[in-house]
DNA sequence: TGCAACATACCGACTGACTGGTATGTATAT
DNA sequence: ATATACATACCAGTCAGTCGGTATGTTGCA
């Protein structure tokens, strides 16, 4: 929809940039507490631009937990734990991809859509669902290898389903990043993944030896 | 510190008042979303009293939180997960128990907490820190009864300690709570609960059928 | 016992900075 | 000519925090 522009043609349009600055400020100061003005800093447009682009604060939020999705959905797509021929070392080699990103500052590595559902649950609930199809949309692309994978190691239970567990994998993710938040210390979010790890081998009856 | 008044004897004073209001009202809104207004009308008390009491409002965030450990640390200790004669059992209980008491609104059964330190992790150390004691020092108080139950099954293996097996269910349980809001839905955080109510007995190698 | 001196607990009007949002104007591309 | 993509100035409301004041209880001394 938006058109290049000469006035910053190198740093993209002024939605889009307002976009990144949303995801990187919001994720460190949380959404009530950046200010538009605060975005329009961050991203170097002016308040008309930003309401030429966004109707509202409000829909900023929305627009930015869509942007969110579309830049983990590729991000998750083409990364490394796919390659395994065997469904189960996919599955565990999400969970430890998952444990090597978590680098760098808290707010980097932590998930803006998480962050923002907390905040908005009741008060905007354009952004909560927003943020909701991120997370179970995620969750949703962990399912069919879960699902090969009880296959190939006859799992009949119906204890638990590929579909809880793939949910419970996110649960798990963001109670680290908030864990993590609280003691800042990302080894907290990485230390819930290795219990999580633990808990997938057992489900499948798997040594912990075996390689991810 | 604060002596009983004749102005509203039956209310308590104004600072419970404030600090119960700043419990029900940021659970619901988040902590830079709630406004000192908003608290004071909901204590129905004034801005003079507010600040009588607070010397600000990140003042009043930190007394939140150490004001919500105050009233938990009992409600915890006075719970009926403790009575198992074994520790695992009590372990498992404690699960138990907080998949139970996950009842009426996401706002009402939620942690203060948890959604205080995602929120203000960056921006408000002090609160931070003060959210961060109380998750870790409600975690603490589960590693005696792990500790005991790895002695009673001969559990001697390095790969987890009881320490970090504690911070783990908090983890899920904040993990839970997140989903929760995120999906509108108060089953997600009791579906994450049965994967922990699971994974401990993996741990202990004891059926699922087990009485908790 | 009485009373001055003080401390605590509160009241509510006020301030200046900042908030989300708007109105209007302009440059550029088609 | 028209639509898009901004820029600038501005607005009314809200924000955290301040301040002078009052009501009530406590302390210590005569």
């Amino acid at each position: 929809m938006p058109r290049p522009t000469k006035q910053s043609p190198e740093r993209g349009n002024a939605r889009t940039r307002l976009l990144e600055a949303a995801r990187d400020v919001i994720r460190a100061k949380g959404f009530a507490a950046t200010s538009v003005d605060d975005l329009c800093r961050a991203a170097d447009v002016t308040k008309g631009a930003f309401f030429h682009h966004f109707e509202s604060k409000e829909a900023l939020g929305v627009a930015a937990a869509e942007f969110w999705t579309k830049e983990v959905t590729p991000f998750f797509a083409a990364a490394p734990y796919h390659q395994p021929a065997e469904a189960l070392d996919r599955v565990l080699a999400y969970v430890a991809f998952r444990k090597a990103i978590i680098a760098g500052e808290i707010h980097e590595f932590t998930c803006l859509v998480g962050t923002m559902a907390q905040e908005v649950h009741a008060s905007a609930p354009d952004i909560r669902d927003a943020c909701g199809r991120s997370i179970f949309g995620h969750a949703a692309t962990l399912e069919a290898d879960i699902e090969q994978a009880r296959r190939d190691h006859g799992i009949t239970t119906t204890a638990w389903a590929a579909e809880s567990l793939a949910r419970h994998t996110q649960a798990v993710l963001q109670g680290g990043f908030v864990l993590a938040k609280a003691g800042n210390d990302p080894d907290l979010a990485r230390e819930s993944l290795d219990h999580l790890d633990r808990y997938i081998r057992h489900l499948f009856h798997v040594a912990e030896e075996r390689a991810a």
